[in-house]
DNA sequence: AATATTATATGCGCAATGCATACAAATCAA
DNA sequence: TTGATTTGTATGCATTGCGCATATAATATT
């Protein structure tokens, strides 16, 4: 248990959040479209927070905002070239440094981590926004049999969302 | 691979920091007296932005400002009543909500993980600084046989710190 | 004794957040 | 259809927390 704590810990220092601005590129690359309550959902900040953050990202060229096709009050972001190049160098990143993490596990480890990721996953989602928060930085081209999605075909059969 | 990245993320939601307060206040039950710049590496801060947490803190009660007894200089940082009871709250809901996280492993699983978290922990920490990073929320009480000071130990020995 | 390093403190500006508010579009009620 | 409620977005305003540059005192080094 104690030890389960500092593997936590640890596994946070890994992944140095310069902000929720790599989170939405990365979200933005997974789901393009995306409007901004969802987004702000995802990252779990306030409104106001989120539109200036879309601001900010539209004014570093890394996004755009696009009219919606279904809900004309809505925003659809989409990354621009430059933010699909830099959504990329995030995900990258991000992938070394775990690998290098994991390197000294054997595969017998690796392969039990996993299993124990994809439990405790499934136990951890249980709507549409915990799986937006799950995947804020997950590489979609990855991600094999997403869990979260998973999780959430299941509850969407049992319970109707 | 790709759930393993999953799970970092999801440990990540699971310890809602509200700024580095919490942990200043755990790392400070952990050591009393321990001095500004020690407490700047643990939480990886600027020095000026630990001073004023400091202050922060400090006006809020919970912690104190002493003179240290080796350096004049330096302050030797303590919790009060207050902060002590703080601290203890604070180390109460992580355990809560790891525990809750973790209750759907079963036992044979959790001891992977428990030895899984040790062997990634141990090749992660190299210094003093890094292993206060990684303790920073760490209940001493609960953190039987700590691998981070076993790592620490290790390296001591091996190169004379 | 003189210099360099270390620990702390503070003035200053900035970046990012939240709250309250406003408005437009969609949904729901009657 | 009309009117009321909800939903999605935007903005003014204040606050907060941070880093940079700088200053001062104590320790370490030479």
């Amino acid at each position: 248990m104690a030890l389960s704590d500092s593997f936590m810990l640890a596994t946070q220092e890994l992944a140095p959040e310069l902000g929720p601005a790599a989170a939405a590129l990365a979200l933005l690359g997974h789901e393009p479209g995306m409007p901004i309550e969802r987004l702000r959902r995802a990252l779990g900040l306030s409104h106001s927070g989120t539109v200036r953050l879309v601001d900010r990202l539209v004014a570093g060229g890394v996004i755009e905002r696009h009219s919606s096709e279904q809900d004309r009050r809505a925003v659809a972001l989409h990354l621009t070239k430059s933010g699909e190049e830099k959504c990329a160098a995030i995900l990258a990143v991000r992938q070394q440094r775990i690998s290098c993490a994991l390197k000294v596990l054997d595969p017998h480890e690796l392969e039990a981590l996993g299993k124990i990721a994809e439990k405790l996953l499934k136990n951890q989602v249980h709507n549409l926004d915990e799986a937006y928060c799950v995947c804020r930085l997950c590489d979609p081209a990855a991600c094999v049999n997403c869990p979260v999605a998973a999780a959430l075909n299941e509850s969407e059969t049992a319970q109707k969302l």
